[in-house]
DNA sequence: GAGAATTGCGAGAACGTTCTCGCATTTCCT
DNA sequence: AGGAAATGCGAGAACGTTCTCGCAATTCTC
């Protein structure tokens, strides 16, 4: 009934504990004959060895916790899930994973209840970069650590973002060459109650990024006019203020969003409004999805390399793991911005 | 340096090892005056349980293995996990998650890695419906499973899956009563290497399910002619299936697709083609996403409960861990079909 | 106020591994 | 052939918990 221990295999070979260790983790000294016979014995009752009493004695259990923020509209969730899990598999690693909806206070059970379970490293999709106590080195007592997709100033770990400015400045100079000279941008960010316009403080990296890539691309050209909307994740909320924006007396000929949730209010919005993508209104986003080149035109994107990012996640941590005093590094991978046919070239228009 | 232990907080409190756990872990006869100070003294110097040793002393270890086919267009895989991530922890469990890529001989080493980190149990997408040697009770010495999304005749497992049979079935008749007679069917599957119309044998039971009800609806239904294409899981090949179908003398009004893997291969196509949807082809697919609903003029779906399924394999999973002794079940949860704009109504057209 | 019951706590075993020692036995070297 | 080196294997400790048992000290009971 009982699962077999190593003692069950000892008995049955007829040899000590310590000799069936050693054949069947083939190291030490020993005989081919007993290892052979050891193997069999284990074979023949069905031995599997028991992971949790070996980490117990080896201080380490080749396993890393992924904190993460499972949303499905952002392809970033599913993808780098799959990376970590593919990479640290790859690498004799196996990933406990936990959800933390952007709930700081869910993210800091997790982290505790994953420190508990003694993984060897964390990566970390940080909710926000203000609050850090519990990632500080201490509280995690050494354990090395990853955060991904966002930079928190101040923790001693490893950080790998995307670039994600440049490609946004670039798709406002990619519009302003299509002769678009207004425009509006759709930021999500859970820290905003309702739609407003002035910048509020952003609790994470990527988004501010994003922000500064738009504005730094209205400064270099010359946008004329350019309307801010700040909106909580809700979809409906943002469908409410694209709503109103469009039907301004003179609305913006093109709209940037910060991520898919975003994107996909406008699309909605644009169907509820009859208009059409990009006759009517120009759109970009930012995340790849298969979807977003599969359907009619085409939605322009930043591209972000998410697989990557994911493995290089995983490699750098076991760096970490495998040398406590390797100096943490900030790695930022190049984006791309894909020009689909949701830019509408107001150029053509006008010959 | 090295992380604290029970019996670090035992002599900074000055009582005994035993004194500590108890106080610690609030159980057993002890005053309230030296639980207290052994709570302080832990807090002082900063102690963390060890879940690995508890998991050791105790023979569970409060942690389920999720073994799962890790696909992005369709949209159970990011469903899935994040539902039972949710679900496990609120029940006290944390997830330890593998993806197979479809792959049986990945699945089995996935399987025996959890069972050797002892898994209180496992939930399983099985990669197919034929091959079960590794999911026998004996194999995963008595550790429960739940299967989901797919029936794997012949073990001694709970499954839960979706009722697609009769979605599948009535979507047909949807297309009918909108004057369809000439219909295809465009099912991935991975055994299959080239395109063909003839019905392969099919590895796993939902998409036996999902062409068992296409046909029963065929049937039932006045359908002058059917196409089916057995396509591999290459959105390339699939391209060109739809590509030599829509270019027929006499192609169909409708196709259904068994995923949004397939889903998008046709929007692909009909895009290069130069084909609206439903002006020039109708669309239904199963397993609903957001940007289906989202994009114009909304896909028509066979939508599954997948929040609700990952839950209940929690749950179930959770009823066999605590109850050895529970017999398993078959769940069969209903679907529903949402017919959005991509059904043409060719009765309109006569009129 | 004396025996009985209760309370509080420590000693030590157990969970299933791995690995260090030490001790025979075998093989090597000249 | 005889000491040195190498080989094979077992005893036992250790990893960090929890929990049973037993014992002393306190409280209860009539």
């Amino acid at each position: 009934m009982k699962k077999p221990t190593i003692n069950d295999v000892a008995a049955a070979a007829g040899v000590s504990r310590a000799t069936a260790s050693r054949a069947l983790s083939d190291y030490g000294r020993i005989s081919e004959d007993t290892r052979n016979l050891v193997k069999a014995a284990a074979n023949k009752i069905g031995y599997t060895p028991n992971q949790v009493a070996r980490s117990m004695r080896a201080g380490n259990t080749k396993t890393i916790g992924l904190v993460i923020i499972a949303d499905f509209t952002n392809v970033f969730f599913d993808r780098a899930t799959k990376g970590i899990v593919d990479t640290a598999r790859a690498n004799g690693y196996e990933v406990l994973i936990s959800n933390t909806d952007e709930n700081l206070e869910v993210e800091r059970e997790a982290i505790q209840t994953l420190l508990e379970k003694q993984v060897d490293g964390l990566i970390v999709v940080p909710s926000t970069a203000t609050v850090h106590d519990h990632l500080s080195t201490e509280n995690r007592n050494n354990t090395p650590l990853v955060t991904i997709d966002r930079i928190v100033p101040g923790i001693n770990a490893t950080s790998i973002t995307t670039n994600d400015f440049e490609s946004c400045e670039q798709a406002v100079k990619e519009a302003t060459n299509k002769n678009h000279i207004n425009m509006a941008f759709l930021i999500a960010t859970s820290t905003v109650q309702e739609p407003q316009e002035e910048k509020p403080v952003l609790q994470n990296s990527t988004i501010e990024d994003r922000v500064n890539g738009f504005m730094s691309g209205i400064q270099e050209n010359k946008v004329k006019n350019s309307t801010w909307i700040f909106s909580p994740e809700k979809p409906a909320q943002a469908e409410e203020a694209v709503t109103t924006l469009l039907n301004r007396k003179n609305p913006p000929t093109i709209i940037f969003t910060s991520n898919n949730d975003m994107a996909l209010a406008v699309l909605r919005t644009a169907n509820k409004l009859n208009k059409r993508i990009p006759e009517d209104i120009s759109l970009v986003t930012v995340d790849d999805s298969q979807w977003l080149e599969a359907i009619a035109p085409g939605i322009a994107v930043v591209e972000r390399p998410v697989d990557e990012l994911a493995k290089l996640a995983v490699e750098k941590l076991i760096e970490h793991i495998n040398n406590k005093a390797k100096k943490p590094e900030k790695i930022v991978l190049p984006t791309n911005l894909l020009t689909r046919g949701s830019i509408k070239d107001l150029k053509a228009k006008t010959k």
